[in-house]
DNA sequence: CTGTTAGCGCTTTCAG
DNA sequence: CTGAAAGCGCTAACAG
């Protein structure tokens, strides 16, 4: 179905050599100047367009990277995928992307990256489990975002404990010393730090984490309204909570309603991962960011390094979240 | 950066040509079942991955297809690319996606399309007016989706004209008989469909449409809610609102509640595309769905029978939306 | 400064 | 059924 334009077409329209127009056309040094813009000229005229596949295949190396994301296009795979993105546009990097179903789906990905001969991966799927140890060893750089894993690949991490932190100070500095907070589960070690973070603030500001009003989830906004249930429906309650993920506190919100209480002036409410629900939210949600752009853009640049042999200086970089205060936080009444 | 095993190096370990390693692996006729047993488990054993630059370059056609998309990965890029990943994914196609941040942003990509002599492209990219005239000529196959162009390609669409005349009717069913508009621009085709979707659904059910009740916007919340604030506060109100998106129902809304109107008790609300943001809504937003999935689906599956050179039927196919009802729509008290 | 030549890894005729 | 050889389009030695 190619019918296009090569060197040699060119090369024999001019009377010159096909390495001559491969010399003018990449700027490389050796050429009349005049040679060349007459060439280059021709080359536009003609409709040239050089074929990626050939010069690859003779150069032995691609600039190709590969983004192994999750299932589906949601929030969080959009938003690496713009910061990822973003970088790429720069350094003009070419981008393949794969939204991995199953662990078994993301082999698959690698594999076709293998074949593409691609210079290096991004790997954002959570199809990987938190504590999958060493991965297969691969023929490319491999940068992770977001992903705790054992083996000495990079990575590009937020502090989710330092997160935490600032979403718990951020109710105490609105003097509130009654603080609930509905986390996600166990298992997972997103959850585990905040817990930890939520703690280590409250331990320095000299109030007293109080367990029956803390709950685990499934991260869903079902599981979180229930807990909310309980924990806003006791005799004593908080005055702000603390929510694991910015869709639980939807849950959180419809509990509230429920239970006639007003947010803020009765509860507050702040989340987690600046969500793009927050802001379709009303009140809309006071959140810690998660900073999925930036540590997409950050993983890009990580793997373009190794791949330009620069060794990175960590092999593993951490971006910080930030406090982002809307309407759900107001102070102690 | 290479250091892969090739077909001469299995066809070196086992003693036969590399055309016939390369017969055995691609699976073609004319091997005996015994030597391709033998070379598929050489191949395994050695850790062999095919490079697809080289064949590529052979046969002079890639099976890599090219979808172009808007800047971000929002809500409308990702369903649409969730779509043609899920056909992608069954035709074992390889994608490669191009987010444009411009029209001439969006030129940059097809040219790298070309560059990689990718098999056809599919255009969902907003950035390319929708009045925009022919398309320059590709040397590809292309589909449009939701792109309204003059140009002979095929493209996929919606029918906004159904999909609006969908909302009034459940509006209608419901018996109400004031039913304001607050619709997208005038210089938008998808708008003007939508209108006249609604005013064919009020005249056939014989009930007036007010231009009072009437409002264009910018597809903006902020001035969804103003022109709610207008039709919602005036002394004679519609007792029902159709909203030329989701994300300006949130705008209604904050009039409503700023009126003291409730929903769907005072006023019903329905919105459309089916956003995220409906089952983020207090109420929850009925709606009528975009069908951006399907709409992604179709077009690969069209682009992919263009490729393997079956011409298809129509150049033109149109995917249905489907009235979605939640919370925000009650019957007229 | 330009031409000649070889070869990247693979497929595909054409012989044997 | 298998081997030999040519060539996809490009680049990079090496000569001239």
């Amino acid at each position: 179905v190619d019918n296009l334009i090569t060197i040699y077409d060119i090369a024999q329209k001019m009377g010159v050599n096909p390495s001559t127009v491969s010399r003018a056309l990449s700027g490389a040094p050796g050429t009349s100047a005049a040679l060349r813009a007459k060439i280059q000229k021709a080359a536009q005229e003609m409709g040239y367009s050089p074929n990626l596949m050939a010069r690859q295949l003779r150069m032995k190396t691609t600039s190709i990277i590969g983004v192994i994301l999750d299932e589906e296009w949601n929030w969080y795979s959009g938003a690496i995928a713009g910061g990822v993105q973003s970088y790429a546009r720069e350094k003009d990097i070419k981008l393949i992307f794969w939204n991995a179903t199953s662990a078994a789906d993301q082999e698959a990905g690698l594999a076709v990256f293998e074949e593409m001969r691609i210079g290096g991966v991004v790997f954002a799927s959570t199809q990987i489990g938190e504590h999958s140890g060493e991965y297969p060893k691969l023929t490319f750089p491999a940068v992770f975002v977001n992903r705790i894993n054992s083996s000495k690949t990079s990575r590009i991490m937020t502090d989710d404990l330092e997160g935490a932190m600032f979403a718990a100070q951020h109710l105490l500095s609105l003097g509130h010393r009654n603080i609930g907070f509905i986390n996600g589960p166990e298992n997972s070690i997103h959850s585990m730090n905040r817990l930890k973070g939520v703690k280590k603030a409250l331990q320095e500001a000299g109030v007293p984490f109080v367990e029956d009003w803390y709950a685990t989830t499934d991260w869903r906004e079902k599981a979180a309204y229930e807990s909310a249930l309980r924990i806003l429906g006791g005799s004593a309650r908080p005055t702000a909570m603390i929510s694991g993920n910015d869709e639980m506190a939807i849950g959180i919100y419809d509990a509230a309603r429920e239970l006639g209480l007003r947010i803020p002036e009765d509860v507050s409410v702040i989340g987690y991962n600046n969500h793009t629900c927050c802001d379709y939210m009303r009140p809309k949600l006071s959140t810690v960011s998660l900073p999925l752009w930036e540590m997409g853009r950050n993983a890009l640049e990580a793997v373009f390094m190794k791949m330009n042999g620069k060794e990175i200086q960590k092999d593993k970089r951490i971006v910080n979240g930030e406090l982002i205060v809307r309407d759900s936080t107001g102070p102690c009444l």
